[in-house]
DNA sequence: GAAATTACCTGTACGATACAGCTATCTGGG
DNA sequence: CCCAGATAGCTGTATCGTACAGGTAATTTC
């Protein structure tokens, strides 16, 4: 193995480490943060609002598609946001089998809130970064997410 | 808010949503690589064997802590390591309570094959990617990470 | 040396998810 | 136009990772 292709193995072994440890520490910090805003919705619940939010009213499919997670999982999170009153079920006027889901202002309002709370804790962790640092983190991340998303999508 | 609180209120809201999708993306990933060589492990054994790799022995509860888990959520995921002879349990010498988990030669190269593939998997994913950012990406996830943690042990 | 603490384990519960199977509806080839 | 197959959504069931509460044994503190 050549010097470049080792150093370039190091590095691939530094992004795992840290994509790992990324994880943990995420899902540390959504548990630990147990009875603050975050916790006024699952994390399910705010992905979902979340797309709803961006993307507008569609039906369970095409979350669960976009979500890359099982038709039934949708439903059984949409439910509970339909108990809650974050979600609206209406029946799909073009297709009879469908069910279209839209958030309700409530849940949209509900989905700012936590987003707020999270965005601040970002803004309390990266105080001491540069405007360009957090920039940059920014960027790459959406990059990695897109070569992600299109491995993800290629099988 | 001025011009530049707004950008930097901007790029904090980026940081909060590609660090949420990269957490669904990765899950999604680790479930989706089903038969592959990742399913060899699932995730919190590959973790506690990563650690014990770099940390050397340690006993439950020091693992607990540094990997932001509940002592029987390690105790219960070390007992099914155990059982599949990648782990073994040794008396605490210094401590009649605890029990010293170390990683067996099976385990390290179990974990080691894992790490290789995932290393691999990154490999094709940033295939297109300069080394440079490569190296960026890896240096910023790291100080993320340490925000993170610094964050979470000050609570 | 008794009281408080700690280490680990076990029982139990919950949340998120997947897969298989069901029903209702839609769609395209004869 | 009709039926065979596909699709949308729901429900039953299973699994995994995790936490919390409670128990027992060993250790530390005063």
């Amino acid at each position: 193995m050549s010097d470049d292709d080792h150093a370039k193995e190091v590095t691939l072994g530094r992004i795992e480490t840290e994509v790992a440890l990324l994880m943990r520490l995420g899902e540390a910090t959504r548990r630990g943060t147990g009875t603050m805003e975050h916790r006024l919705l699952d994390r399910a619940a705010y992905v979902i609002l979340r797309h709803l939010d961006v993307a507008g009213p569609q039906n369970v499919s095409a979350l669960a598609a976009r979500l890359n997670l099982d038709g039934s999982t949708v439903t059984r999170q949409v439910s509970a946001l339909q108990r809650d009153g974050l979600i609206a079920r209406t029946p799909d006027p073009a297709d009879g089998r469908g069910t279209v889901i839209s958030a309700t202002p409530a849940g949209l309002q509900r989905m700012a809130a936590v987003q707020a709370a999270r965005t601040r804790l970002y803004g309390e962790m990266l105080a001491g970064w540069s405007e360009t640092d957090r920039d940059t983190l920014a960027e790459l991340l959406h990059r990695l997410n897109e070569a992600l998303d299109a491995r993800n999508r290629r099988r």
